[in-house]
DNA sequence: TGTACATCAGTGAACGCGCGTTCACTGATGTAC
DNA sequence: TGTACATCAGTGAACGCGCGTTCACTGATGTAC
């Protein structure tokens, strides 16, 4: 980490005082003046370091995307050998990033930057993306070939599910009190469901 | 539907202008300015019939509740007497909504405006909502009291599993292409959940 | 160690812009007689 | 039918605001000798 030379480190400064807007305001309500003003610089030094507003969120998305990326490699592998764990791992882990970094979790899928922005970004993405899907494809080829639905579109499910239960239950939703924590509703929501694969014993 | 003096009814035209920039460029992207201008009327005229930006937003998205409510309602009279066929209707009547009335779905579940901002809102959010719940209730009245998971939550999971579907893969999603219609993916995930809640039999 | 110079991160002032909102008004429409 | 009056939807000008971005600059830091 090489310090700049007045401020120490504007452009990590710069990610990280927009990464609390974002989790504070929204995605709207980050602005360049507030995020400069809060890392104690003029609007005018952020253009040192980023083309632009939108060029300064994308890198706090890129940002978020290799974290997440790290977190589904290390629950995939935590629940080795067993696909079923692996995947399932994921899944939780998929909730706990959103939790743990709200900030970066907006940057990334409400902000309403692209995925394919930049290479660099559209890598990484693929890269946390791929994990699940790697996943669903390890468990698939423990079903009979015969009623083994395609991987992508199992992986598709868990994601569309556990995005859901973050937009809809895990943040201060508008108004919605949440009728489960939202850790319970996506276990229990992914143990029905990979039941219904036929992975897990009718009744266990 | 009175008329007003001069346009004609320059109410809905706000909304229906709001609406069509919602769904265009999304609820940042809306200004009352621009919405007036598209009324073909000054800025200071919404103020005739609206608090204010907030509240014209608000307005869009209890018409939008008030449509979600009667579909719902809808799909889960045809689905009837059968509990199953009426679930499976109404999460395919979310999707379809969400793709029918983009600028609604948005003003509701994006703009940001809390449900409980308004009675009225809060009062048809809650009818809408309500018929899935029912629908979930029926259905668990189905299972062995003993193995029967809280009609509550199923309705979460369902809710959650549609809302993450639209966002994910029914919208033109920021550079993601969807690896399968979204309807297909809505179909084919509640079909595997239902299995797993031991609703239909193991390989139908 | 000291000096001269090059680099370049951050400054400060300025810009044009469109925003949401206010206000006193005007003039078309509706109503009473 | 005609006239006088009341209503009130929409006007147009103005406001203060903060935005993102540009520009010539300055002065602290690093480098060469």
């Amino acid at each position: 980490m090489k310090r700049g030379y007045h401020h120490g480190n504007l452009r990590q400064a710069l990610v990280d005082a927009a990464l609390a807007l974002i989790e504070e305001k929204g995605p709207t309500g980050f602005t360049l003046s507030e995020a400069s003003k809060a890392a104690g610089v003029t609007p005018a030094a952020v253009y040192r370091h980023f083309a632009g507003r939108e060029d300064l969120i994308a890198e706090a998305a890129r940002q978020g995307f290799e974290i997440f990326a790290d977190l589904m490699e290390h629950a995939y592998a935590k629940g080795r050998p067993s696909a079923l764990a692996s995947l399932e791992a994921t899944g939780r882990a998929y909730l706990a990033f959103a939790r743990k970094f709200p900030g970066h979790y907006v940057a990334m899928f409400e902000s309403g930057i692209s995925i394919n922005r930049s290479p660099d970004l559209a890598r990484v993405a693929n890269r946390a993306l791929g994990v699940i899907e790697k996943a669903a494809s390890d468990l698939m080829a423990e079903l009979p070939a015969t009623r083994r639905p395609p991987a992508r579109m199992v992986s598709a499910h868990i994601l569309a599910f556990s995005h859901g239960v973050v937009e809809l239950f895990a943040r201060g939703a508008p108004g919605t009190k949440s009728p489960f924590p939202p850790e319970d509703l996506l276990e229990s929501g992914l143990g029905i469901y990979l039941r219904g694969l036929g992975l897990i014993r009718p009744d266990a």
